[in-house]
DNA sequence: CTATTCTTGACTAAAATAGTCGGGAATAGG
DNA sequence: CCTATTCCCGACTATTTTAGTCAAGAATAG
């Protein structure tokens, strides 16, 4: 598990689409209008996500792309899988070849800390971050949200 | 948080330190030999772990570098951060001068995503990565080590 | 005095990330 | 059929990060 901007880049336009896209499909361009990412970019991950059967996809007019399932049944480990593919983090590839031993036991230690991220974010899912979002709308209607905004960084 | 390879690195050679290192303080050469990282770049990342005042060093002959204070009061957050300083992950830096809204929102989102992340590093600590590596080199001492090996990758 | 070890800064090489470009193929709507 | 829209794909480039190198220097144990 690794976790850099790729993967933000690509929960943040699945979190677009699961909330601009209903049973019409959102363009990438819009996407890329509202999140500021660039298309092409955008193309990349979603090929990668498409890949990952988390999205389907229309072409023509009016196309674009659709959340493959529910946004309760997509997960963030998931779509960090899908656009950042797994590194190996043995560097003796498991076959034990590590000259001390030592060496492989850390490996195994990171490998199990990743794995627990990798659960941890497998708890979550799309929906759950449209509701908090949807939460945090609502607490910060009523002027309280400059403090709210301060509190968030 | 940032979740990458010099984090991993860093880790490795704390544990490292926590392992091999009591009263006497433990010389680079030693961690650089012991999990094959380069000496100059264990140089540049323990430059880091001391200004987070993680490690304590000593010049000279027999010198090298202690751990500040005990592991089971040093966590994997911690020493992430040090080597890995920060990225701010809104591009606006929480001006909130975002074109429309919901680019903020997401930026939010992931930044309490990673929040509890790093919530969830700090509370596993080096002690707790050594007594973990403990239980494994036990349960694995009766012949049983291949499933072991097998099981872990 | 000398070998060892940390300390620092500048530099380089390699890899990953982010972004560009150009051409396609499918398709909705006229 | 034509056309604009949109996905699709591969190759390419630029930038940044990561990893590693090098060289000089300061502290210190013996």
């Amino acid at each position: 598990m690794k976790l850099t901007t790729r993967g933000r880049y690509a929960v943040t336009a699945m979190l677009d689409l699961a909330i601009n896209g209903g049973p019409r499909p959102v363009s990438l361009a819009d996407i890329s209008g509202r999140q500021e990412i660039s298309l092409s970019y955008l193309e990349q991950l979603f090929a990668k996500l498409r890949r990952g059967k988390l999205v389907t996809s229309a072409r023509g007019p009016g196309g674009g792309y659709r959340l493959a399932r529910s946004g309760t049944d997509i997960f963030v480990a998931q779509i960090i899988d899908a656009v950042d593919e797994a590194v190996d983090v043995t560097n003796c590839q498991g076959k034990g070849n590590c000259h001390h031993g030592e060496t492989c036991l850390t490996h195994d230690l990171w490998e199990d800390l990743s794995g627990q991220i990798h659960d941890f974010l497998s708890q979550i899912s799309l929906g759950d971050l449209m509701e908090r979002r949807q939460r945090e709308r609502t607490a910060s209607r009523p002027a309280e949200g400059l403090l709210q905004t301060l509190s968030l960084g």
